[in-house]
RNA sequence: CGGGGCGUAGCGCAGUUGGUAGCGCGCUUGGUUCGGGACCAAGAGGCCGCUGGUUCAAGUCCAGUCGCCCCGACCA
């Protein structure tokens, strides 16, 4: 029951529900995730914020890994000739290129774009590195900083400058391509739900949304609390386009020549803010154990007296369990417990592990999971075994729950009246069949104000268009996005 | 890039018909406290976003500019 006092606390963080974006703002701000920069568009990350960027990192890069990848680094700076050679490529990503044209005293003979994406210039590298089938597959990822210049931004959502990883492959046939492209997808899709506990949509992209110089662009689509789609990472196909634009050739086992065919896919500081919108509440943010900086945090309950017994048992259950988990044992005596439960919770740490003199009487510690399932009285001598299942609850209980509200938030239509209709009762996703013309797209765009996410994978149902009514096998996903 | 809003102490805000700046939280010191943001006392802390103008006098009026937030078109 939250008495006043509490409802005071929470007071100073809007209401997720009534004043969604102000309650995001304020999330990342109070749990120092990240901070304003002073440079238009940009933000700091903070160590908070940055701790779980680092274990995606690692999460991520251990797939990236098993799978074969390699991590390299180019450069930050890519000449704009480079950039030019792929003419989609161009058109797509010219209005949030950054450019120096100066360096020192000295104006540059060839104005270098501040890298926005580096399939050019990693692809000119390929022309030099690859010359034989033998060469194949290549397979590189880069984990860098990525500048584009937006018009507006919202901290981790979208900034000028934000991080991310990128992959890079070349293979020797299209297919090999695309199995690479829905390999990595599947990585993703992997990494997100089960790591983040997000759970998604996930598909191919239509040709209008396709990544600017690919053959097939996928993606994977997550659902924020106010109904709105959020792309959370995407795979390309590349085809042979850059290929042919940096000339990579390599000689095949038949002795002709012949272009490779490329893949690309990336993840960024986004799904952070995804992160937050996904698991948070009014209290604060809630992390999933798997990527949250602090797991357990440690709260001895101390009244002057007994005070060195319960900080001693209190470093000690520390000891036990910090060798398997990241514990942080927070015996400033500064602030009262009742201040410091109200912080980690809203700093989203999983489980809280309390200890007072009464607990050391009855041999027991009290956890507060953060995922709202209620205190637990555990005994000491269970305790290491608790922790690690306890946790593996609150990984599971935060997944499930934002799976129910994603499948309450899918809806199906086949007409735009019905589209519109639902679409208005409840915000998210609007599964339709569509006959795949991009007329068609067009219309029902123009006529819901919303865009085509994705279309699922292996589908084989048959339906009629929304818009023409011509029978068809392919659904897609439409949504209000990010 | 259009429409709306806001910039005053670290944070949240007040500031009357223009007259020389205040409240709450936080911070520092001391004491009492501590199982859901404790209390008392004494302190420290300001180029009122920036630039220019009007005026004897500007936080307040005018113009410009920068930044941020919200709502719409482009984007991960």
């Amino acid at each position: 029951m939250p008495n006043d006092k509490e409802k005071e606390f929470v007071k100073e963080i809007p209401s997720k529900k009534d004043n969604f974006s102000d309650w995001y703002t304020s999330v990342v701000l109070k749990a120092e995730l990240a901070d304003y920069a002073p440079v238009r568009g940009c933000m700091v990350i903070r160590p908070y914020g940055y701790k779980i960027w680092e274990n995606m990192q690692s999460l991520l890069d251990r797939r990236f890994k098993e799978t074969g990848h390699e991590n390299a680094y180019f450069p930050l700076f890519i000449p704009e000739s480079f950039l030019q050679k792929e003419a989609e490529h161009v058109k797509g990503f010219s209005p949030q290129v950054a450019w120096v044209t100066r360096g020192g005293d000295e104006d540059l003979t060839e104005r270098l774009a501040v890298r926005p994406t580096s399939e050019a210039i990693i692809c000119s590298m390929y022309s030099k590195w690859v010359k034989s089938y033998r060469d194949l597959p290549v397979l590189i990822n880069q984990w860098c900083n990525i500048v584009r210049w937006e018009k507006t931004t919202r901290l981790f959502l979208r900034t000028t400058e934000f991080l991310w990883q990128e992959g890079h492959t070349l293979h020797r046939t299209r297919e090999e391509a695309d199995e690479e492209a829905i390999k990595m997808l599947n990585v993703y899709v992997d990494f997100v739900e089960n790591e983040m506990a997000i759970p998604l949509v996930y598909g191919r992209k239509t040709e209008s949304e396709k990544f600017p110089g690919a053959l097939h662009t996928y993606s994977i689509e997550a659902l924020m609390p106010d109904g709105q789609a959020l792309q959370a990472g995407t795979s390309h196909n590349l085809g042979q386009f850059f290929s042919k634009a940096f000339d990579i050739k390599y000689l095949d086992d038949d002795n002709t020549e012949k272009f490779p065919w490329g893949t690309s896919w990336g993840i960024t500081t986004r799904m952070i803010g995804a992160l937050i919108m996904t698991h948070g509440d009014d209290k604060g943010l809630r992390l999933p154990p798997r990527i949250a900086p602090v797991q357990i945090v440690i709260v001895p309950i101390l009244f002057g007296k007994d005070d060195d017994k319960v900080i001693a048992k209190a470093k000690e259950i520390y000891e036990v369990i910090r060798k398997d988990y990241r514990v942080y044992l927070d015996d400033r005596l500064e602030y009262t417990p009742g201040w410091k439960f109200n912080e980690w919770e809203m700093r989203g740490v999983p489980l809280r592990v309390e200890i007072g003199p009464k607990d050391i009487l009855k041999e027991q510690v009290v956890f507060v999971p953060r995922d709202g399932t209620g205190k637990k009285f555990i005994k000491e001598a269970e305790l290491k075994d608790s922790v690690g299942k306890i946790l593996i609850d609150i990984q599971n209980n935060l997944f499930n729950s934002a799976k129910q509200v994603l499948r309450s938030k899918i809806s199906e239509a086949s007409t735009i009246e019905e589209f519109n209709k639902k679409i208005g009762e409840i915000p998210g996703f609007i599964k339709v069949f569509w006959c795949g013309s991009q007329q068609c797209e067009n219309e029902l765009i123009d006529k819901t104000k919303t865009t085509p996410r994705c279309i699922p994978l292996d589908q084989k149902i048959k339906g009629k268009c929304i818009i023409c009514g011509k029978e068809t096998e392919t659904t897609i996903y439409y949504a209000r996005a990010y």
